[in-house]
DNA sequence: GAGGCGTGGTC
DNA sequence: TGACCAAGCCT
């Protein structure tokens, strides 16, 4: 890791900010400058890209203009909000912020990081964005982009991948920040970040900094950052039961806590709970299924029968799933004790879904048309 | 402090 | 396909 004197410093900031006032992006988020707002993008920006991320802050603010609609709108209207931007308890602790804030600050934002972490689902890095962007406090924002920009610029070499190497950026980049613009700075430090200092294949000769970029100027950029790598994910085998009494599926709420914690799906059976052997029949499944789904949701299936076609697959970051398909139907007396739902094709439309149920569906259909 | 927690895109 | 990446936080 390399030091940078005043000189050099004051040089860089003039010069990135001077590149961000001329070629920054027009994002909807950065029309004001209000904490609503900043945090709300900060929140879907979380592992998340840009393009990705513009249509459901639009919509988000479309649903919920302030804190107090937030803090008062039901959850399965939230997660509609979110549904398909994954990392669902990110909305879920947005909700609990806002009545946190409601209840416990009067309805005002605390106006500093060290503040601003103390409420839920805020961490080191947005309590920094929304304190240097919404209130001009002068502390780093350190996430993804910066951790790729510095370690590039100063030939950091910390393992980024370990939670102590976030304090070693702070520091280093504390000393860097524009004490008169730190909210700009750490924007720019984004956009740099997502435009010329990519991970893969960054365009450091065009870079605006690119004076500044110590590790581009040795020709040793692809060496950083320095991170270690994640396991891979883990094989789950499920079967989903299209369950339909009259015109309506059979749809249940996952736990509370947990993946994809409070969406709607078709009931999915662990196959590893079936207690199959390895080379069981697709006769013996359908009767595993049959006696498990009875027994886990008090209803009689009738009709059980397996969709052809191959497996849907979902990869998600720890874990990939791999989920057969199977049809069945129930009788309308069995309903009373159901802990679920039966809904029409139109009531469907409201409940918030996971990716991988909306993968089910199409699969089905495609499966089931033309027969 | 390691692992849980989604999805879309690229190579 | 699989591996990796993208404005992290919580337990």
């Amino acid at each position: 890791m390399i030091e940078w004197d005043a000189a050099k410093i004051k040089a860089f900031q003039t010069t990135l900010l001077d590149w961000y006032d001329r070629a920054g992006r027009d994002l909807p988020w950065r029309h004001d400058q209000e904490p609503y707002h900043v945090w709300v993008s900060e929140i879907m920006l979380q592992q998340t890209q840009v393009q990705t991320v513009i249509p459901y802050y639009e919509r988000f603010m479309d649903w919920f203009p302030t804190l107090k609609a937030l803090a008062d709108a039901p959850e399965e209207r939230l997660l509609k909000a979110w549904e398909g931007l994954g990392y669902y308890s990110r909305v879920r602790n947005m909700q609990r912020c806002a009545r946190q804030l409601i209840n416990d600050y009067d309805g005002q934002w605390p106006q500093t990081a060290a503040e601003l972490t103390e409420l839920i689902g805020i961490g080191p890095y947005t309590a920094g964005a929304i304190a240097s962007i919404a209130f001009g406090e002068a502390v780093p924002a350190v996430d993804g982009n910066a951790y790729r920009v510095f370690s590039r610029l100063l030939e950091i070499d910390a393992d980024v991948a370990k939670p102590q190497t976030r304090t070693v950026f702070e520091r280093a980049i504390s000393r860097i920040i524009s004490r008169e613009r730190p909210g700009d700075f750490n924007q720019a430090i984004m956009d740099l970040g997502a435009s010329y200092m990519t991970a893969r294949q960054p365009d450091s000769a065009h870079s605006p900094v690119k004076a500044f970029n110590q590790a581009y100027l040795d020709g040793v950029e692809a060496q950083y950052p320095v991170k270690t790598k994640k396991p891979r994910p883990v094989p789950v085998a499920y079967v989903a039961v299209l369950a339909t009494m009259a015109d309506r599926w059979l749809m249940v709420q996952r736990p509370s806590t947990g993946m994809l914690a409070n969406l709607w799906t078709v009931p999915l059976l662990a196959v590893t709970d079936l207690d199959l052997a390895d080379d069981a029949t697709d006769a013996e499944l359908l009767h595993a299924v049959t006696t498990t789904f009875t027994k886990d949701y008090q209803l009689t299936l009738t009709d059980v029968q397996l969709v052809s076609g191959r497996p849907v697959t979902h990869t998600f970051t720890h874990q990939k799933w791999t989920i057969r398909l199977v049809r069945a139907t129930v009788q309308p007396a069995d309903l009373a004790y159901f802990d679920g739902r039966a809904v029409t094709e139109k009531q469907l439309a409201a409940l918030p879904m996971p990716k991988v149920q909306e993968k089910v569906f199409v699969r089905y259909q495609a499966e089931t048309k033309d027969r």
